[in-house]
DNA sequence: TCTGGGGTCCTTAATCTA
DNA sequence: TCTGTAGATTAAGGACCC
């Protein structure tokens, strides 16, 4: 049976969600992001803003100052949600085989709906009848025989698009591609190409796989070798879940104080605990991550002895790592905190005086790991504390 | 010149463990 | 019992995506 996958994709989500929901703002150029003024960038634009050159991730002041009679809006990502929800339930009703990739866009499979709804042609038009009907938002509508050819469909013609490639047009709908849109090739990435000479997916068909593999490593090279083909997977998998929570912010202003900045800290981990706790997750590691004035970026993290959604733990692990992190001394531009490493069970609770001293938590968290070794060898409350003979430190469990 | 927030995945180096 | 080492794990940073 032919795969068929699908890919739908809102079009200037958070900005369609604005003008729809205030028709004064219809037909005007709308910018959601940061308010000028402030630092930030655009997270959504209307075709009506990208038409004066505006776009998502371009700094807030670059937007202002190519469209200064733009409406800007802070984004509601409340309102966002709910809409996602609606959109993603009617999408369930197409198909129960459903992979949420962000708020405004999804991976279908579609593989034995054309018995049901007919073609892929029906089958996209039915989408986005759905979703305008329901919704009153337009979405743009790729399919094809695996998710990269899906994806890059969607992309092909927007707004409002349906593009369906079958299985022996994809070469012919690869082949004029301009090499930035194949997926995961940034900047970066982009500049080793330009290096190479190739510019075009064409070009890197043709290209020897072992250049490719020097300048990129073994994994890039064969995915992006792969792209060019038109090979990729069709599975989509709807029980993805996420792997970390965080929170950061940047200030208005690079700041000095530690007291500002262990404000800011205790917020965050306060967001991030609250979060984990809606969602019934407990992270093991504990992420700080920092931004210097001149955008120097670092990040540190730590493994706790066993997973927490504690915001007092959180913040005594950020603040820490901030302080034991060997990080240069100048302002500060962001700063955040994050828990990751999802563990399903709960260790029992430690003393808290036993990781209360920072200088002793190394050999604290070794001497844990040796107990709970020995606990899941010889059964609970095998071990004395103190009651170890000294000769061999390996012997003491 | 200006570069958010919330994520994922990959590479590399250091460290730990069998 | 000691030691060298391969493989696993962890940490940090980079690149990318929406």
């Amino acid at each position: 049976m032919q795969r068929w996958v699908g890919h739908a994709d809102l079009d200037a989500f958070y900005a369609s969600v604005e003008q729809r929901d205030s028709p004064a703002y219809r037909d005007l150029p709308v910018v959601v992001g940061a308010l000028p003024g402030h630092r930030g960038v655009v997270a959504a634009a209307s075709y009506q803003a990208r038409a004066f050159g505006i776009h998502s991730a371009m700094p807030i002041a670059e937007a202002y100052r190519r469209c200064p009679n733009a409406v800007y809006l802070r984004p509601d990502m409340g309102k966002y949600l709910r809409v996602s929800r609606q959109i993603f339930q009617i999408l369930q009703t197409i198909t129960p085989v459903l992979e949420p990739v962000s708020v405004d866009e999804a991976y279908l499979d579609l593989t034995g709906l054309e018995r049901l709804i007919g073609p892929p042609e029906m089958i996209g038009s039915e989408i986005k009848r759905r979703i305008l009907q329901e919704t009153g938002l337009t979405v743009s509508v790729g399919i094809g025989p695996n998710r990269l050819i899906a994806k890059l469909a969607s992309e092909h013609n927007k707004p409002d698009g349906l593009t369906v490639v079958l299985p022996e047009q994809v070469q012919q709908f690869l082949t004029p591609m301009p090499l930035a849109n194949l997926r995961g090739l940034g900047r970066q990435t982009q500049k080793i190409f330009t290096r190479l000479g190739i510019r075009t997916v064409a070009q890197l068909r043709a290209a020897p796989l072992q250049i490719l593999e020097q300048q990129l490593g073994r994994k890039a090279a064969a995915n992006f070798y792969n792209q060019a083909l038109g090979i990729a997977s069709a599975e989509v998998k709807p029980g993805r879940g996420r792997k970390s929570i965080s929170k950061e912010t940047t200030f208005e202003t690079d700041i000095h104080g530690h007291d500002s900045l262990r404000h800011a800290l205790r917020e965050l981990a306060a967001g991030v605990a609250a979060q984990a706790r809606r969602e019934q997750l407990a992270g093991a590691v504990v992420t700080l991550k920092i931004r210097f004035a001149g955008f120097e970026t670092h990040t540190r993290r730590h493994r706790l002895p066993s997973p927490t959604h504690d915001e007092r733990v959180i913040l005594r692990e950020a603040w820490t790592l901030f302080n034991q992190g060997n990080l240069p001394c100048k302002p500060v531009r962001l700063i955040g905190v994050g828990i990751s490493d999802w563990q399903q069970v709960q260790a029992e609770p430690v003393q808290a005086d036993l990781f209360d001293q920072p200088q002793r938590r190394k050999s604290n968290e070794r001497l844990l790991a040796t107990i709970d070794r020995a606990e899941a060898r010889f059964g609970k409350g095998i071990l004395q504390l103190g009651c170890a003979p000294k000769r061999d430190k390996r012997k003491h469990a």
